[in-house]
DNA sequence: CGTACTTTTGACTTAGTTCAACTCTAGTGG
DNA sequence: CCACTAGAGTTGAACTAAGTCAAAAGTACG
């Protein structure tokens, strides 16, 4: 079996035999479930340990004092929370389960070993940058694109994202969010949300609907979006066109 | 003389004498100027080195289909480019200089001795982490807030940037600018962004003209940015709002 | 002083929000 | 097996924030 976290950074590179024993052993440490809901961090606590999602999603969000809600991030299965928070004094976000979820802490030293082997060490630093990068990309669509073509852009990472795991299967996935997140995700009012995935539903693009998505036209939902995947920097995607690079991406379903 | 960096990192916790000295050594490292409006980095480009911007502002921005283009980050003096960009095959955005600046262009091996400091790697990994919590503040802040309270965040968040690398004086500081800048990097259009800076300075809470800021009151701006501080995780700061953080921030004049 | 940028302003349009009601669905317990 | 409930999705109408267009007024500079 080969874990979702050794598939999300094969996909940055191939890694050895040994590292990819590493990572099939991460998943012996001390195990947790939450429901979807639950929080699994909350702002102001001190984390100590790294959590990877072993199954399940999760997401980060922050509250603004009025109670509004923004999602900031979504945690796959097989990303990790976050790297470096072991230097980290407070939480400045909290992580929740959005389904019902698996959660393995891995303790610091175990993180530091990985760091050790070369390759391991290079994929781990991309997934940090690729996170990066993917909340600059969020901030560029919140700013400027509207509605439809903010949420098109959503649908198109997150289906290559669950692409890279092995999650699609003919250009459906499950995704186990309701409108009320999808709003709070992209920064639009709930009946704005709705209004406009009626749009897209309608033009023969995505639909959603019981927290599962399908692409029904991934070529024209790129075109809305206006999507550019350079930024997931996957290795065999570099440069070209989603529609081309999902030929590439593996099809496996998780086994 | 401190370097604006070795300031920046120690709002993150006293580093030793040897530490500081390997800062200052950097300054001495191939130096290159560029002029305002000029691209650092473009995206595309494979950065190789690590950028440390010396003196002067830059900024990080992506740039749409269709040419509208959004800021997602500022380079102040005194920040890396990116601790890890030296993995990189391609950047996934470009980087620009705001004002005419100065930057220093690190080797890799440098990079590589600096992580081997303890005290100095875990400043520099706090580094990263807080360009990330900024980049979620930033989506929080135009997924959620209004205007108004959008660009009041903006500046709270700019006003203690600059406060802790010494660069505000009687709640003023330099800030080479323009409101095309700002409505790009707040995701408004630049009229609106017009209109709401003048209720901001209206009501007595910041004045912006001539790329200079004068915060006229803080307690007000940060009520009406609803602003924390958390997130920019300052050692000295944490827990205490704005106004207080600030009593307690250096006021020293860059010498 | 003329050119080029930047800021300011007003009038108008549009995208997005809010409120409120209604529907649909899945789950629960009688 | 049906009725009841709670949550999620859908819809319409009224309202408001923000965008666009266009022109004027500053300002900076050679």
């Amino acid at each position: 079996m080969t874990s979702a976290l050794a598939r999300r950074l094969e996909a940055f590179g191939a890694l050895p035999e040994a590292d990819l024993a590493v990572l099939n052993e991460l998943s012996t440490h001390r195990r947790r479930k939450f429901e979807a809901g639950e929080d699994v961090v909350k702002e102001g606590d001190n984390p100590g340990e790294v959590q990877l999602v072993i199954e399940g999603f999760a997401c980060r969000y922050k509250m603004l004092k009025d109670g509004r809600q923004q999602i900031v991030a979504y945690l796959l299965p097989g990303e990790f929370c976050d790297l470096h928070v072991f230097i980290l004094e407070a939480m400045d976000h909290s992580i929740s389960a959005i389904s019902d979820c698996s959660i393995v802490n891995i303790p610091r030293e175990t993180v530091l070993e990985m760091l050790e082997r070369p390759a391991l060490a290079r994929a781990l630093l991309m997934t940090t940058l690729v996170d990066e990068a993917t909340l600059r990309e969020w901030i560029t669509n919140l700013g400027q694109r509207p509605a439809r073509n903010r949420l098109a852009h959503f649908f198109c990472e997150m289906y290559l994202r669950m692409k890279v795991i092995g999650r699609v299967v003919d250009g459906t996935f499950d995704f186990p969010v309701n409108q009320a997140q999808v709003a709070a995700s992209v920064g639009l009012s709930l009946v704005h949300t709705n209004k406009s995935l009626r749009v897209l539903k309608d033009k023969g693009a995505v639909r959603f609907r019981n927290g599962r998505i399908t692409i029904s036209d991934i070529a024209l939902l790129e075109k809305i979006a206006g999507f550019k995947s350079n930024y997931l920097h996957l290795q065999n995607t570099a440069g070209k066109s989603l529609s081309s690079a999902l030929e590439k991406a593996p099809t496996l379903v998780e086994g």
